[in-house]
DNA sequence: GGCGGAAAGTTGAACTCTCAACCATCATCG
DNA sequence: CGATGATGGTTGAGAGTTCAACTTTCCGCC
């Protein structure tokens, strides 16, 4: 065992079974998304999200930046999702009109019918994992454990 | 907007924040996990776990398929994971003494070693990341929330 | 005994992600 | 105006993951 190895400020009991359980679940539900999008929509879910949150925009378009911080992933990951967006053709980036650091990503008509065949599957596929098992109240205090979670860093864009 | 497009049963405007958030807090917690074990132990926290699993099992030795459930992982990439970390000379392969199909795979003592020495990290990232946020009656909330959404795949070994 | 199928693992290729290095453009200030 | 730093993004290499195909071994049954 390990916890014998220092004085460190250990997880309880009843602590490590919550993080346990609570990987498993996470899991579970990644497994469960990742397959059912890649599947029907032959995507990953950090894909979609950029399809979604694109299709939510004004315009349906969106600096890398916006985009970055909107679906958490780093400069890095995102311009490679992009760039393969953009060949799959869902995407088109182009130079920022008055900024000429700045590239706009816009989604096509493609990736919007291509979102939009995805979409019914996934959200029952959340629905079916995360919402379906958990009572009313539950969802609420979920609501306010991820809540409280996000708190920390609400300082915007946690580098991630 | 989506929302037009058929008759799904979609999240409701509470749903979706809830999702969203969960998102988000996921991404904080997996980065700022990963970070911090690739910085300190130089592995992903999936290899932490395998070795952590490991170095709770009798003898520090677990079969191959026993490992996989353990950790939630599919044979292919818990395959390719130990392939890496006995390469680091953190676990050892031997071919079962009974069943010739299995292989049971065991921590060596420098594995146990990275493992010790990456733990208390570890522990104050999870900790001030998930627990320190949450009031006890949160983290008892969170455990049966977890519970509930692990439940349904009680059937062990969820094919993930 | 031998055959068919299930169980346990491994492998290779394609893909995604991370990390560090890098380029270009804008802002500011002497 | 021109250097300096900050901002926005991209690129390439290396590491990890997925998916499908494959091998080997075990089990049950004719």
């Amino acid at each position: 065992m390990l916890c014998v190895v220092k004085s460190t400020r250990w997880l309880s009991d009843d602590e490590q079974k919550v993080w346990r359980t609570y990987l498993l679940a996470n899991q579970l539900l990644w497994a469960a998304l990742d397959r059912q999008l890649q599947r029907d929509a032959g995507m990953p879910h950090a894909y979609y999200m950029i399809l979604a949150m694109l299709s939510e925009a004004p315009n349906r378009e969106l600096t890398m930046s916006q985009l970055a911080r909107m679906v958490g992933s780093s400069p890095s990951r995102l311009s490679h999702a992009v760039s393969r967006l953009e060949q799959a053709g869902w995407v088109r980036r182009r130079k920022h009109d008055t900024d000429g650091r700045t590239t706009v990503a816009s989604l096509t008509d493609d990736g919007f019918a291509v979102l939009a065949a995805a979409a019914p599957g996934h959200v029952e596929e959340v629905r079916s994992i995360l919402f379906d098992p958990l009572t009313p109240e539950q969802v609420e205090q979920l609501g306010a454990i991820v809540a409280a979670i996000v708190a920390p860093n609400d300082g915007r864009a946690p580098h991630l």
